[in-house]
This record gives structure tokens, sequence and C-alpha cells, in this order.
DNA sequence: TCTAAATTTAGAATAATTATAATGTATGGA
DNA sequence: TCCATACATTATAATTATTCTAAATTTAGA
């Protein structure tokens, strides 16, 4: 957190209220939010808060760094305050998302014709399936 | 192909041309199309055909296990044909998507108390990088 | 051929995200 | 401390992907 907001002023970013307030609530965020989940909140604070500054602010800590965008839920991108590499699952059903701290980038080898292709920067592993309260609550038996 | 034609009769569901036509145009199709793809190409020859019949058909098509929804581009869905468990890549750039066809079941392991968590129903590798005509093209070296 | 139920269609609606242009403000230097 | 200005924020409109609706059409079986 400290250091993102160094980072910030390092690269000659400016912090606003808005913009703290964003870091402050992402800072060690487990929750993997939505950009409307930080709207909402923040805009309880800040009741001028709009859309734009929410989708800039995310813009801007991806750009140098400052949070993970998720796609593993094909409605909203979810946005995640820890930035070293870790991969997720998510529950089919009410896609809510967890972290997972496995290093697989041992075991994730690519036949050579690919790796000729596209210089692999990364990889990040989705796991899906039905959390516990879901398997509940559609009476899965366990 | 032959055989999901044969299925969705088994599952009375109905054959119409345009639903023929949406099958036949992702049949051995490993281009990853979105369902813009599928509505532009197909409205050449059906120029009625609406939007709402192209996702009602990737729905049910998604129902009885004919397609795979890709959520590795954040932008929009892509789909595929090949329901074989694999993987992908998407250069970051072109967001072009190439398949991978390694099985990593064996490896993918999880701690146990994420397995206690969310039963699990698979898991899919999505890969990151750069492919070579966009590394050709921004001039990095190679 | 007839009919019921499924499907398609045009068009409107929704939701997430981005663009625009005017207004406001953080920050470094006088 | 005050100012200038470049950067940010805002309201609003626009865009894009996708879903919904209700009416018209078509399929497949009797």
């Amino acid at each position: 957190m400290e250091n993102i907001i160094t980072k910030y002023k390092e690269k000659g970013l400016r912090l606003t209220p808005q913009r703290i307030a964003i870091l402050k609530y992402l800072d060690g965020n487990t929750g993997h939010p939505t950009a409307d989940n930080i709207y909402r909140d923040i805009k309880r604070r800040y009741p001028t808060l709009s859309f734009a500054t929410v989708y800039n602010t995310l813009q801007t800590l991806k750009e140098h760094g400052g949070i993970m965008e998720i796609t593993i839920d094909s409605m909203r991108k979810h946005y995640d305050p820890n930035t070293t590499p870790h991969h997720h699952i998510i529950c089919v059903d009410c896609n809510e998302i967890w972290d997972v701290f496995e290093d697989y980038s041992k075991v994730l080898r690519l036949p050579p014709h690919l790796t000729r292709e596209v210089r692999i920067a990364g990889a990040h592993v989705d796991f899906y399936g039905l959390c516990r309260k879901c398997q509940k609550r559609k009476g899965v038996k366990m």
C-alpha cells in the first residue's frame, strides 16, 4: 500500500482523495472486487465520484503494476491488488473467487511449436467448481 | 459435427437452417470465433439472421456440451467447438488465440483447504504473451 | 396437411465500459 | 503563500456486448 503511493508519486501521478480512497479500498482486499463494488463503496464518502474515475484509476494502477485484472468471470472484470503471480478458483454458481498461491510455473510446459509462435510472458490457471455454500443451497450430496 | 446434429435431434431440439449454418461454421473451426464473427459470416447467406439466434444457439450448444466458452479475452467471449479439455494462449496485443493440447490435470494440485471450500470440476490454463507477428510489428528484438 | 410447441426475428433494454468536453485541483516554482 | 498549468474529476453521452420481449414463423410429428 505505502509502496503503491510511493510508486504513484515517483511516476508523477497525482494523489487525489479519490485515488487514495480507491487505493485504500484495494489495499489488502482479497475479495476480488469489480469496478462496481469499488464505485458503490467509495461513492458513500465521495458522492460526486464517477465511474470514469474508478476506471481511470484502475487503468493507471494496471499500467503501473499496482493491480491484476482477472478475466475468470465472463460477466465482468475483477481486480486483485495482490500482484504476486497466483491463480484463482471461481464458483460457477455464485461467482465468488478464491486465491490459489501455488507455483505451477515449473510444470506448465508448452510444446516447442507454440513457444516459437508466441513469446510467453506468463500463465494463470482458472479452476472452476461449486463452492460449499452453493452445494448446500442446491442440495448437492456431499 | 454429425454427432452434434444427432445429439440435437435426440434432445428434441429442432434443426433449423440457421442452426445448421452455425453448426457448420463452428465445425472444425480452430479460430476461436466470437458471436460477432459467427453473425457476420452467416448473415451473408441468411440476411434476416439476428444476434438473438446466434446467442440462443450458442447457449443451447453450451448446455449440451457442443462448444466451450472461452473467457481468456476480457473484451468478448470466444467459442471453441473442440470440447476435449484443452488450454489456450492469447496474444496480449492482437488477441489471437491458439490451442494448447497438453494435459496438466496431474500437475495442477490444490492445497486441501481449497478443495474443501470448492468441489473442483476442472481447470483451464491461460497463457499470455506476444505473438511473432506482433513482435515484428512492434519491433521487438527476437 | 394440420397443429402445437419450439424457434426466429426486429427491436428495445440492460450492463459494463469508454469517450468527451467542461470544470476543478494538486503540485512545484516564484 | 500564491499561481500557473498540467493532470484529474465530473456529468453526460456514446459504445459494445449481450439479453429480453412479444409477435410472426417454422419445425416435426400425428
